[in-house]
DNA sequence: GCGTAAGATTTGTCCAGACAAATTTACCTT
DNA sequence: AAGGTAAATTTGTCTGGACAAATCTTACGC
């Protein structure tokens, strides 16, 4: 043992992060499944749990499983997340796909804002919104975004054509409101996913997801504000027309 | 021992990474210098090194420092990063520092665009353009971003007045060019900071910065391009007036 | 059938020690 | 003074063990 460590220049907890990386993208441990105890996999390695430990706490920082005492590894995804900072790089490219896109609505329903919620978007808490649920899709199908709109109570009645109509829905509201949208803020956010969003996008619930919220507003009123959720890490890309006010460049 | 550890639910390494957090934090660690050996560590806090070593893991996940074998562990921040996915929340609000910004013009250059900056900008390599390094500082004097602008050659006599200008810098380029900047692209990654980019933000090399390349177009041409460097990680806010074309909401 | 409680499973925290590998320091030679 | 080598320092990898804490499973009683 002492011996093949010799020789060995790799660490024996990267070998078997490795193997695990493998038998993940190979299917033997599905998305969703539980990787096998830490016990078995200190006999199948032959190694102590430390190195084990080690190589699980790697495939963690990757984002690939998520551990839970008492409850074991699962596995939350098939390749590295391209974790924003930790791995200095960027996986896939969303704009790749956007041209592909449709939009469906999923969901109208009536909303009461809870305090979180109404301190982000700058409302009262309490009052009710109009709550549109919206499901981005690419051409193979594969869900890309999940989109939550809040919308003031008046709209309810033009709300549900919003989605088929051409272009965006905060165009399509600002035209039926008669109003003109002045701002546009927008925030960007890592977050554990939640539930809903994580069964919409395909993802296993905590995993991590992108959260842009953007608030469009007319020169006095918060016109709509919506939650964008995103496959998480990766690079984001912004297109607009014409930006004016204070900036960076 | 064991029965102050029944005592005690907070776990050991997380009171020796508070203590740690907190001895950099007054400035005992200055950024930049070594913190003790885990040796040393071990011996201050009475514990093994395993413990020091898990307070010492997660402070570099945190971005807080940096460990290299041989050599030690080297502050490289005083405050976390609030690094993207990792971290799982926001640290920093740019924004609230923003308003007391100012611009400020540290040099101009020609430089002729590598492979990589051509490819990312869209134009060929081997083109000159004009460089323009600009420092962003709040109002207590601490540096906030580098903006690096690429501008065509044949700006070079209004570009030294850009900063001095009221308004953005595209916005006093477009102007003078008679043109109308229609299109905005934005890329966001994280990366590590390359030298002059560190020195310029008051922060150690290589550690975690984001990037943000900015593109502003006319209908026809790259009008100009900047790539702004802010602090790594940490929640990033853009704001504008007026968005048209596809987006997400 | 359903909730509860006990037991089994699994990961979290921690110790004491050992050697390897990288870096820094000190010293010696030229 | 410059350069190279050996020694000391420091972090990286790894063992084998122990108990704690969280979760899951099972069996029991109502």
């Amino acid at each position: 043992m002492s011996d093949m460590q010799r020789r060995a220049r790799t660490p024996r907890y990267l070998e078997i992060l490795n193997a695990l990386r493998a038998d993940i993208g190979a299917g033997t441990y599905a998305v969703g499944a539980l990787l096998p105890s830490e016990a078995s996999l200190c006999a199948r390695f032959d190694v102590s749990r430390f190195t084990v430990r080690e190589a699980l706490r790697r495939l963690e920082a990757e984002g690939v499983v998520s551990r839970t005492q008492g409850a074991g590894s699962r596995v939350l995804r098939a390749t590295p997340s391209g974790v924003f900072v930790q791995n200095y790089r960027s996986v896939s490219d969303l704009t790749q796909y956007a041209a592909e896109t449709e939009l469906e609505l999923l969901k109208v329903e009536d909303t009461i804002l809870d305090d979180n919620t109404a301190a982000r978007l700058g409302q009262d808490a309490g009052e009710t919104w109009l709550l549109l649920h919206s499901l981005r899709r690419s051409a193979e199908g594969t869900p890309l975004a999940v989109v939550e709109s809040y919308v003031p109570q008046r709209f309810r009645d033009i709300a549900p054509g919003l989605a088929r109509a051409k272009g965006p829905i905060y165009a399509g509201l600002a035209k039926a409101a008669g109003a003109r949208i002045e701002r546009v803020i927008q925030e960007t956010q890592a977050l554990p996913a939640p539930r809903h969003v994580a069964e919409a996008l395909g993802v296993i619930e905590q995993s991590p997801v992108l959260r842009i919220l953007r608030r469009y507003s007319t020169a006095t009123d918060l016109l709509i504000a919506s939650f964008n959720w995103h496959h998480g890490g990766d690079r984001y890309i912004h297109r607009t027309r014409i930006g004016l006010e204070r900036e960076d460049g």
